[in-house]
RNA sequence: GGGCCGGUAGCUCAGUUGGUUAGAGCACACCCUUGAUAAGGGUGGGGUCGAAAGUUCGAGUCUUUCUCGGCCCA
């Protein structure tokens, strides 16, 4: 036997990695030695690489989509920390908002409370529980994931001091003047006089009185409109008073008919849809008419009408707009906008410059600022408009209409859109558009394409509207003047309200008396407390003044801010606009967006459909490190596709790698030494360790190039290519006979050891920040040093650009090409039943000069594994390389396998 | 319905400014090995590049239309 002459590996280092079960154990590891401030320890001082955390809302178990998204945080944490830099994670949760409010009003509702009977106080406080429950449930499931960041000093928007700095932000907007008060239409119930939100309402059916209504063309372009009627159709009459535009499809077809019937309308032309002509004809009674020409939608463009009640005294032009809202399922193609009764008229309205003003008061009556109709409430509206059309021989026709309708699910009460008095941030008083674009172009966007999609948001958004009708927030600090109605301007009193939440939080606005945010200056007698709430985008897109700003540890702006392409219009565009408004500056250097999860078939994951994955059923069944590669070999550029066969795929890859580490570490029976790269003797090695040298120094190199452009799909594609092809297939297979059969200390065995010792820290370095998990098992197996207790705590390796060899490279690009040509030819031997393993062959490699000369110093008996092989020059070669293989005959050395006809002339000696 | 993005082997991805016969790894099939062994090696099959039309000497790459999918908006 023969066993105890060759040098077999042998590790701890299992096959069979476990990693559901072992990978708890290094999370508690990594608390354990608080891995977190052992980093900061070792790069203070360091250039920084901050990567903000954007908050996920603390609401529910995280799924696939977060999941994505804070392991590619991690990864490229980690990256710059072994680069390295001080790379900072703090991750933060987004607290305040409905959805928030909505649960634990859900709550109230099963327990049969009501929430107008629980002080505003005490039903934030349990907003506050809620939240705070499931920021103690995410940290857990992001540790589960391998996240390394300051999970003991987190930030969360409802912190005291994020709601303090809240009011000091809203304070500079206030004081510059771009914090304004507008109004802008709400689902409103004259009935509890109060806003309602979309889960508050009911749709019931509901009788309106519909109208056919003619707005008088006063000029266009297309000069046959001129003196024409454009028809609209509308269920609610008592809005007609506040009409302030028209909207038309610019891709719908339109027409102009003369009416022929006796009436108020004989001889005059109205407009409509070419498709509504039959069903408007009908219901309008018109039964003689001509068409005296039709046309296309977007030539309305420029067109102005006067308002039907010009005649007593409503003398403001009616522009006509283009709303992609507009469709022909009923009414006649053109729709009747009065901004503030409406979310489409407001919004087609506001990005056409006309504001919403406050129409109807909290009672349901008109306002003042409604001509002659003011203090008439809007529900015995219908009638006397209707009246005053025909008066003014403006009414086509009308009748009666049973819909759905929203209603409200407490008074059952027909609902209404109401334009209330809302506070907005202007895109334009204060240059914030032209700010937020300019900041764009300063960022660096990955992938590029993202800069775009941001940009053209920001070209076209409206005002943002920052006040919500709600209480789990951050009270807008705001005093109207009792006299003029103007918000109360003043440092100091804003720095008092944040010194306030920043010992007890903001619930005292809410209970505590007004004098007490005044001070001394002002007296609450003279100031109304507004009571709204600033909306969440708000809160979150603040978060970079009250977190990096604020910690010692960060700096602003962040380098990085890393969240799914959803958040164009959430968290990236709600922290340009705070931050230009405020700081005239994005908080950002660059922006990284990620697609989103979807199935095996490309198709979004839901409920309804079946295929959604849980982060969870991974973890259980393949382990953290398993997702981590499925993050890191998929293009965030575009959407992620999952599932089980998918991450078999990954699993079975992970197998390769771990088995690639197995060979390594079983070679050098655990015995790592490390190795200074430096210092390292290339010249004596050989030509084959020398060429590995070369691949570890270009592989480095492109390893670099795509981390630094967050190329990780590539990245890891390098790798796992290197791991399969390279080692495994190439130089492990080769150099097993040297490391089996060579005497332990020969100095040829002892390089290719010094080889698997460079390879075992460069692959595991490489892959740390992916295998967060699995390299920090093996550096435990082979760290001796007391005071190195992580993976995650080494750089990367710098190698030498004297490992670089661009001559050898090509020298061995052919002498693989030459080895493949000798598989193929073994492989038909084998097919043939000739032979069986490779060493069973003898080869005979015929090459033309050129080749013969690059190769003739090889010993391709140990390139191809075969018990010997010959090279012959031979210029007459059809091919450039010819190989002959034949049976090796004679006798298998019982300790290299090679069959010799002589005895083994590196084994003979041992006469077995 | 609108805006933006995308569709290359079963899967994950390459494919420079349009230029030979579209590549890699995995998976698959067959074979070998039994000294990396619930491992390892070899060989091989597999694509009308989402569809159609167009521009061009030449299109995976450019244009248009359609289709499917995703995000955002309505």
């Amino acid at each position: 036997m023969s066993k105890q002459h060759i040098n077999l590996p042998k590790t701890a280092f299992s096959m069979k990695a476990n990693l559901p079960v072992r990978e708890p154990d290094f999370i508690k590891f990594w608390d354990n030695i608080n891995l977190y401030q052992k980093l900061r320890d070792k790069t203070k001082g360091y250039e920084k690489f901050v990567l903000h955390d954007g908050p996920p809302y603390a609401n529910g178990n995280i799924h696939m989509g977060t999941a994505l998204n804070k392991i590619l945080k991690d990864i490229i944490i980690k990256f710059h920390q072994m680069d390295g830099k001080d790379s900072i994670y703090v991750p933060g949760w987004d607290c305040h908002g409905l959805p928030i409010e909505w649960k634990i009003e859900e709550q109230y509702k099963k327990n049969k409370k009501n929430k107008n009977d629980v002080p505003i106080v005490e039903f934030r406080k349990e907003c506050r529980d809620f939240a705070e429950k499931w920021i103690n449930i995410h940290k857990d499931q992001f540790k589960r994931l391998g996240v390394i960041g300051d999970w003991k000093d987190y930030y969360s928007t409802m912190s005291f001091d994020a709601e303090a700095q809240i009011v000091r932000e809203l304070g500079k907007f206030l004081k510059e003047g771009s914090l304004y008060r507008g109004f802008k239409p709400v689902l409103w119930s004259t009935v509890e006089k109060t806003a309602l939100a979309d889960a508050e309402v009911e749709y019931l059916d509901h009788t309106s009185d519909t109208i056919y209504v003619s707005f008088t063309v006063k000029d266009s372009k297309l000069k046959e409109l001129n003196g024409s009627d454009i028809i609209i159709w509308t269920t609610t009459p008592w809005t007609i008073p506040a009409n302030k535009a028209l909207a038309y499809n610019s891709s719908l077809k339109y027409i102009l008919l003369k009416i022929n019937d006796e009436g108020d309308y004989k001889n005059r032309k109205i407009v409509l849809a070419k498709d509504l002509l039959e069903s408007l004809t009908k219901e309008c009674k018109i039964e003689n008419f001509n068409i005296e020409k039709e046309f296309l939608g977007k030539e309305f463009k420029g067109t102005i009408c006067t308002h039907p009640f010009l005649g007593i005294g409503y003398d403001y032009d009616i522009p006509m707009l283009e709303g992609r809202f507009v469709t022909i399922e009923q009414g006649s193609g053109i729709v009747h906008c009065a901004p503030s009764h409406g979310p489409d008229d407001f919004n087609l309205c506001i990005n056409n410059n006309i504001k919403a003003i406050e129409t109807v008061d909290d009672d349901g009556k008109y306002t003042n600022n409604i001509i002659k109709f003011s203090g008439t409430h809007i529900f015995k509206a219908n009638p006397i408009v209707i009246e005053n059309l025909k008066s003014q021989k403006k009414l086509l026709a009308n009748g009666k209409l049973t819909h759905s309708y929203p209603h409200s699910w407490r008074s059952k009460a027909p609902l209404v859109h109401r334009a209330t008095a809302q506070w907005f941030i202007s895109m334009e008083s204060h240059n914030l558009r032209k700010k937020s674009l300019k900041a764009i172009d300063e960022t660096v966007f990955y992938p590029s394409k993202a800069k775009d999609r941001i940009k053209s948001m920001i070209e076209t958004r409206p005002d943002w509207c920052v006040s919500r009708q709600r209480v789990w927030g951050v009270p807008l600090p705001i005093f109207l003047s009792k006299k003029e109605g103007k918000p109360l301007i003043d440092d100091e009193i804003f720095e008092n309200i944040a010194e306030i939440y920043e010992k007890e939080g903001s619930d005292c606005w809410f209970s505590d008396d007004p004098q007490r945010f005044l001070g001394k200056k002002y007296r609450s007698e003279d100031y109304h407390k507004m009571s709204d709430i600033v909306e969440v985008w708000f809160d979150s897109g603040s978060t970079h003044s009250y977190v990096l700003e604020k910690r010692d540890d960060l700096k602003w702006p962040a380098s990085m801010y890393l969240e799914g392409s959803d958040q164009h219009r959430g968290w990236f565009h709600s922290s340009l606009l705070e931050s230009c408004g405020t700081r005239g500056k994005a908080p950002f250097e660059s922006i990284l967006s990620h697609g989103f999860v979807v199935d095996g078939k490309g198709l979004k994951m839901s409920k309804s459909t079946g295929n959604v994955i849980a982060p969870e059923d991974i973890l259980k069944k393949y382990g953290a490190d398993i997702l981590r590669i499925w993050v890191a070999s998929s293009n965030y550029a575009e959407d992620l596709r999952i599932d089980y066969s998918i991450l078999d795929q990954h699993a079975e890859s992970y197998r390769k790698i771990r088995n690639t580490f197995r060979y390594l570490l079983g070679n050098i029976q655990d015995e790592y030494l490390e190795v200074d790269f430096k210092n390292l003797d290339i010249k004596e090695m050989p030509d084959l360790e020398k060429y590995m040298l070369h691949r570890i120094y270009e592989i480095n190199k492109s390893f670099h190039k795509y981390f630094h452009s967050y190329n990780f799909h590539n990245l890891y594609k390098e790798l796992l290519n290197f791991c399969t092809v390279e080692l495994s297939a190439f130089y492990f297979d080769i150099r097993k006979d040297l490391l089996y059969c060579d005497p332990v200390d020969s100095k040829k065995r002892s390089q290719c050891i010094e080889i698997l010792n460079v390879l075992l820290q460069c692959l595991l370095k490489w892959f740390a920040p992916i295998l967060s998990f699995t390299t920090e098992e093996i550096f435990r197996l082979i760290n001796k040093k007391e005071d190195e207790k992580s993976i995650h705590l080494k750089n990367f390796v710098d190698i030498p650009q004297s490992w670089q060899n661009k001559e050898l490279n090509n020298k061995w690009e052919k002498i693989k090409k030459i080895r493949d040509e000798a598989n193929i030819s073994i492989e038909s031997k084998r097919a043939n039943k000739i032979i069986g393993s490779s060493l069973e062959a003898n080869i005979k490699i015929k090459l033309k000069e050129n080749l013969y000369n690059i190769s003739r110093n090889e010993d391709f008996s140990e390139i191809c594994i075969t018990s010997s092989a010959t090279l012959i020059k031979d210029d007459n070669l059809k091919n450039e390389i010819e190989i002959i293989t034949e049976k090796a005959e004679g006798n298998k050395c019982p300790v290299c396998w090679k069959i010799k006809k002589q005895s083994c002339e590196r084994h003979g000696h041992l006469n077995l």
